[in-house]
DNA sequence: GCCGTTTTCGGCCCGACTGTTTTCAGTCG
């Protein structure tokens, strides 16, 4: 059973324990399974490696939630969960999904009508059935009608470089609304996580309404689901949620640290706060009536004894606890990057000539990139063989003269997105790797040998002297294709010894390795990269996304080495930068 | 049901908005 399924029904245990109005056990189930959705290891592997104590050392999981856990990895079933559906018999985690629809109203229109699951609930609607019902009305029937709508339209999570575009264009334009004195994004897209369910912007101005007016009529809005006087939300055509809120401008930093989140990240400030004889609200920091603090987040957090916490660490993963030691890394900071170490042209599957590449990462300030182009096996992408990457190496050498002539700072590297093979041999002869500065090693094919197999694969091209970074780790696309399986514990043990770089590939759908793992990799003292993967001119602004990446998984300067300049950045690398 | 920089028992975040209500429950973030 995955992580997903074991916190699905401790969801649905949650929200029926809801529905039966039993206080504050259906936040622990809640809590936990959240916990849970996001916890990088598997559960049975953890149970298998600990039994429940192991379970039990997961926060928010008790003794009661780990025998339920254990009951699912021994039977794939609860009875806890069997006995509570056995009640109310409906499709929760698809009704849930309607919006304005929570656990009371699904048990009311089971009990009254009969609605099991969506396709119920859309014929009692289109029935008028849901309007008679008390407790609910002719709006709240229209309103199930466009959930449904909407429902069938989008689905799931937006990445964060669709979203982030447009929520810089609608910041942009209610910024030049009269009398908004501050426009600031917030939510998930502040904090920068690899995907976003909705944009939170926060709006100082001292005519809300005026906002507001502007705000649900957008072009792009396809329906308004709330229009307040300091609060509006509205989904977009596409079907993405924006909520908007508007306060004062003593407010500000309150409002910001409330709209920012994490959700649990905000639930424990708030519960340190009450700790310390205050209250903690988005309209700012309170000692009874008085307001102590909110018109900016730092004064926040240090009222409560915090070192100040960037958003990109808000998500309860030890933050608070490591900001109250005064311990928080400097992250690495946005334009800290000299360089990029993984750039293909169009000598294999890219669209630009290495002069055109060279160029364009001179004009966003980079002082060295490195020529990756694929290597022989990807043959659909015109891979280069070992005679190809000589001649390469001459144009290279070529550019660089030009560039040297024009008094450019921006120096070349010749490098290889090389190929790891089935076995884990090289795409290309070591004689030829040898004489590159800089050697990538990417897995791209049979990406479903068992984790055994596809470890060792990798370990065994990482242990090679002349392999530099491993690229892309662990092969995922996010809302594509899941990661291959691989022991990444292990890889990053085997990165440690053989002083082999782990990339944080920033291109938006691979974000590979992701925030966890490349926490485990400053927590371990293994170095990293942050590279583009460039297949075109504009794919170099996407080395943002890797940045956002890198502060999520607590990377400070130090962390990554093309933060560094050229001569440092070599001194990395195995064997051969050592004596350049 | 979980948890502990006052606690192994007694707490558990806070507020906006909607819809159907004459004062509030449900949902959401």
């Amino acid at each position: 059973m995955t992580n997903q399924e074991i916190a699905g029904i401790l969801y649905e245990i949650g929200a029926y324990l809801d529905m039966a109005d039993v206080s504050f056990k259906p936040r622990a189930y809640e809590k936990a399974a959240e916990i849970i959705s996001s916890l990088p290891d598997s559960l049975s592997d953890v149970y298998k490696k600990e039994g429940t104590s192991g379970i039990k050392k997961i926060p928010s999981v008790g003794a009661s939630i780990a025998e339920t856990i254990e009951e699912l990895i021994k039977t794939g079933k609860s009875k806890y969960h069997k006995e509570l559906k056995q009640k109310t018999p409906v499709d929760l985690s698809n009704l849930t999904r309607v919006e304005g629809l929570g656990p009371r109203k699904i048990k009311m229109l089971y009990h009254k009508l009969g609605i099991k699951n969506l396709k119920d609930l859309e014929f009692a609607a289109k029935k008028g059935k849901i309007g008679k019902l008390a407790g609910f009305g002719a709006k709240s029937e229209t309103n199930i009608l466009k959930g449904l709508e909407f429902l069938k339209k989008s689905g799931g999570r937006f990445l964060l470089s669709e979203v982030l575009p447009l929520a810089r264009e609608i910041e942009r334009r209610l910024n030049n609304i009269a009398g908004v004195k501050k426009v600031q994004i917030a939510g998930s897209v502040r904090r920068g996580k690899e995907t976003i369910g909705d944009i939170d912007i926060l709006i100082i101005s001292n005519d809300a309404d005026k906002v507001m007016e502007y705000f649900v009529k957008m072009p792009e809005v396809g329906r308004v689901l709330a229009r307040g006087d300091t609060k509006s939300s509205v989904t977009l055509k596409k079907g993405l949620d924006v909520d908007v809120r508007v306060l004062s401008e003593k407010s500000y930093g309150s409002a910001l640290a409330y709209f920012t989140g994490s959700k649990d990240h905000n639930v424990a400030m708030r519960q340190l706060a009450i700790k310390m004889g205050y209250k903690l609200s988005e309209y700012g920091l309170f000692k009874g009536q008085k307001q102590v603090a909110g018109k900016n987040e730092e004064e926040i957090y240090k009222i409560l004894g915090l070192d100040y916490v960037e958003p990109e660490l808000r998500e309860m993963t030890g933050e608070i606890e490591v900001a109250r030691k005064h311990q928080l890394p400097e992250l690495i900071k946005y334009g800290d990057l000299r360089g990029d170490l993984q750039i293909q042209t169009n000598w294999s599957d890219g669209k630009n000539s290495i002069e055109e590449m060279a160029l364009a990462a001179m004009k966003i300030g980079l002082e060295y990139i490195v020529i990756t182009d694929h290597t022989k096996r990807l043959a659909m992408t015109n891979g280069l063989d070992a005679r190809r990457i000589v001649q390469q190496g001459k144009e290279i050498d070529r550019v660089n003269q030009k560039l040297k002539i024009q008094n450019s700072k921006l120096v070349i590297l010749k490098g290889s997105e090389c190929d790891i093979l089935k076995d884990g041999s090289m795409d290309l002869p070591d004689e030829v790797l040898k004489d590159l500065d800089v050697v990538g090693a990417s897995v791209h094919s049979y990406f479903n040998l068992s984790e055994e197999e596809q470890t060792n694969r990798i370990q065994k091209a990482m242990r090679n002297p002349h392999v530099d970074i491993l690229f892309h780790p662990t092969g995922r696309l996010i809302n594509r294709r899941e990661a291959y399986a691989v022991d990444v514990d292990a890889i990053i043990r085997t990165a440690k010894e053989a002083k082999t770089i782990m990339e944080i590939d920033a291109f938006p759908d691979r974000l590979d390795i992701k925030d966890e793992y490349i926490k485990r990799c400053v927590d371990g003292g293994v170095k990293m990269s942050i590279d583009s993967d460039a297949h075109d001119i504009s794919h170099l602004s996407v080395l943002e996304f890797g940045i956002m990446q890198a502060r999520r998984g607590w990377a400070g300067r130090g962390d990554i080495i093309n933060a560094h300049p050229l001569r440092e950045m070599l001194r990395y690398l195995k064997g051969r930068g050592g004596d350049k």
